[in-house]
RNA sequence: GGGAGUGUGCCCGAGUGGUUAAAGGGGACGGGCUGUAAACCCGUUGGCUCUGCCUACGUUGGUUCGAAUCCAACCGCUCCCA
């Protein structure tokens, strides 16, 4: 029983109510019913982060024991456009953009999850036909100082910053959906306990057994301190390229290893302490243990044979300091001298060219691997070689 | 509805008529050291046809030889009163 408990367990922080899970799964097993276990998505564009992966990695647990895995996709509120934070107004999304956003989200988590074996619904499906009336009787099922517990909440009213009357709101929305779906159980990340509590809440109020509930640790990202995001560009995402996957990896600093270990490496949970106890006795040096974690990731996501290639590269580029070999490539105009400004900016990515006469004139722009310092030059000296620009960047200058 | 504040670069935050592309910090980027770690040191951080030119301090308009700095209206946010 534990035994097949513990998956379904594995880096929880909240299960609540305490013993309800347990016995949720004993009435399920008894009845051959599957458990409804429901996660919330909001369908802004992006990757799919290894944050989410977590969560994630739990709806696959939860549907490898035979469970039914609701994903919600919030088009309503994402219509609606969510001003949450600061005062930039989160874009409304069209139906387009969200069916697309939708669809680039299910192929990546295609990676985790057997999405032909989930359902998905729409909360526009219910919270669009609630109207004004069913509204307000959402709304009378809380009060504000109840709302006002949830930490970020308390933290901005404390701090005199704006919340909106419509972010008020979200959590009655997000928890209504529980009710809509008839959860058994819902998951999401630690920050979103209150709002899963009030799922609970509701369900109560509407006469069915409210769903229990599961938080999950948040992974901090490629910094090491905050959370891992698409906004804060500290992220990993699913379908990033297996070189960018590796080298990232090794970019997080130390402290932040064992949590990656646990969250995101996708190894067994034996192995995983394992490594984080050698670590922690100086038994695995530091950089190995990063390059295990950083292959792990990679063929979690890409397979091994694209795990051994990003650490051949990464090895090649970063500890030899070396040019890689499949270096992309950019034609040069029929010009007798070259700009580089205007190349680097349309070749390597430079935001602009005083920019780019910036990195010049700082040593950040190589020549075959010697640092630059003309801003212009002639097109015979370019023609064959390896622009480089910092430590990652690199193209071909060929004839065009 | 009345009153009081406030709005600066990616973020925080100084600046209350000229020497301000705007102090300081954070972040980011680049360089050094290294393990693309941490710590530390250095540089950069509006655009461009770059010894110069242009655009910028919520928005629009005004005062002035000259405004982020003064005035007006408008917009956003906060607080107090109702």
């Amino acid at each position: 029983m534990t035994d097949h408990l513990q998956p379904l367990l594995r880096n929880a922080v909240d299960v609540l109510p305490a013993g309800a899970l347990e016995r949720r799964l004993e009435e399920a097993a008894t009845a051959g019913r599957p458990l409804r276990v429901k996660l919330g998505l909001d369908p802004t564009a992006g990757s799919v982060t290894l944050g989410w992966s977590v969560v994630l990695s739990k709806l696959a647990a939860f549907q490898a024991a035979g469970h039914l895995p609701v994903l919600i996709v919030g088009d309503f509120t994402a219509r609606v456009g969510d001003p949450s934070g600061k005062s930039k107004t989160r874009p409304m999304l069209t139906p387009e953009q969200i069916a697309a956003n939708e669809s680039d989200y299910l192929r990546q988590f295609r990676k985790i999850l057997d999405v032909e074996r989930i359902e998905i619904r729409h909360n526009s499906e219910w919270l669009g036909e609630l109207g004004a009336n069913g509204l307000l009787e959402l709304a009378s099922r809380s009060t504000v100082a109840q709302i006002l517990e949830r930490d970020d909440f308390a933290k901005r009213h404390a701090a005199n910053a704006p919340i909106s009357l419509q972010e008020l709101m979200y959590p009655l929305l997000q928890g209504y959906d529980s009710v809509a779906i008839e959860a058994d159980v819902e998951l999401g990340g630690t920050d979103q306990k209150f709002n899963l509590l009030m799922g609970r809440e509701l369900q109560e109020q509407w006469g069915m057994a409210p769903q229990s509930i599961m938080t999950h640790a948040l992974l901090v990202g490629t910094d090491g301190t905050q959370k891992m995001s698409q906004s804060l560009g500290n992220y990993i995402g699913l379908d990033d390229e297996p070189a960018d996957m590796y080298g990232k990896t090794m970019s997080i600093p130390d402290a932040a290893m064992p949590d990656w270990y646990r969250l995101a490496s996708g190894l067994p949970e034996d192995a995983v302490e394992a490594r984080i106890a050698a670590l922690a006795a100086g038994e695995l040096e530091p950089v190995d243990g990063k390059r295990q974690l950083a292959w792990a990731i990679t063929a979690r996501y890409h397979g091994e044979g694209a795990a051994e290639d990003a650490a051949e590269r990464f090895q090649l580029q970063f500890a030899e300091h070396g040019v890689p070999a499949d270096v992309p490539e950019a034609a040069l105009g029929p010009e007798p001298v070259v700009h580089l400004p205007a190349l680097l900016v349309d070749h390597l990515g430079v935001p602009s060219r005083g920019e780019a006469r910036r990195l010049i004139a700082g040593g950040a722009i190589r020549l075959d691997g010697e640092p630059l310092g003309e801003i212009d030059l002639p097109r015979d000296a370019l023609v064959g070689r390896v622009l480089q620009r910092g430590r990652r960047e690199f193209v071909r200058l060929v004839a065009g």
